[in-house]
DNA sequence: TGATAATCGTTATGATGTAACATATCAAGC
DNA sequence: GCTTGATATGTTACATCATAACGATTATCA
């Protein structure tokens, strides 16, 4: 498991390699990645952190592509179910997911101070949660796991990321 | 690890122990259980289920005891800064602590059909999660685990809950 | 070509949450 | 007592997040 996304890498290239897999996976899966939905996902892809709806509809906005809040959450609601972006819950924001190829129980890391998020991998229902689940007759289908804390640069006394 | 909260028992019993702890906890720390905030957490132990935030407020509402938004958010704070209460990030919804007395990181199970909420406990920080912070430099402070699924009644096909 | 489903455009509204400021309460020290 | 500072409350107004509903358009395919 490698793509943590505190470090700076280079953008351009993930970007790309996201929306190559988006595009395949569409493919194969019959998926129909309009404009729009691929330009949310490009939106994403750039501004490479979690970003509000209405963040996104101004950049729709201002392109021509939509101005009324169902346009970003419709393209977004499509992006998240087929895997290719998460919804933060603790910031009500949404990142384009940093492994779209595998299946995978995303965790994430944020940052109390910047608001920098970091893309993980856990299996929760393993381990205490699975146990106790089971042990409730629960049967688990999805996890949000979101660890709050500081980024390295925030530890560091560094200004925030951004 | 017990309370797991899917399961029939003495809601009255439960509440008392509850307001027990939390009456305690306020002493033991010089913390202020005013009537507002004591009222806002019997009315989540009442309910005895996740409950938003103007939902709480309609029964305070009826009670005099306050009629505007901050007035219910205030009280949540309080409650949930003090580990009285926790938020469901996934339902922006609240709901009483069902073990106050732990220095603990819940864990809720969700259940999409009928909205139920059964508290547990999970150590996230530890395992794959902790991992993958500590190889990032990010420091944990807290976690959010909400597993979304199906509870033990509505597997069975039963109707939901409530 | 006509039926059907998927997508998009738009209006309107609902749901959740907070900034800001005035007022009230209370305990500690003079 | 009184002042002072911290805490708590009351209220207005607004900010932010999200979706229902409905009609128009486009794609698919029998």
């Amino acid at each position: 498991m490698h793509a943590l996304g505190f470090e700076h890498h280079d953008h351009h290239r993930c970007k790309r390699e996201a929306l190559d897999a988006a595009e395949a996976h569409c493919a194969r899966h019959r998926l129909n990645l309009t404009p729009q939905r691929r330009r949310v996902l490009e939106i994403l892809l750039e501004g490479h952190r979690a970003m509000g709806a209405y963040e996104i509809l101004d950049t729709l906005r201002e392109e021509g592509l939509g101005a009324q809040p169902p346009v970003a959450y419709r393209a977004l609601d499509f992006l998240v179910t087929n895997g290719f972006a998460h919804k933060i819950e603790r910031l009500n924001a949404f990142i384009a997911c940093t492994h779209p190829d595998a299946t995978h129980t995303p965790a994430f890391l944020i940052c109390r101070i910047c608001d920098a998020v970091a893309e993980t991998h856990a299996e929760p229902a393993r381990g205490m949660l699975g146990a106790a689940a089971e042990a409730a007759g629960f049967e688990i289908e999805q996890a949000v796991v979101e660890a709050v804390g500081r980024c390295p640069r925030c530890r560091d006394g560094a200004a925030p990321c951004r």
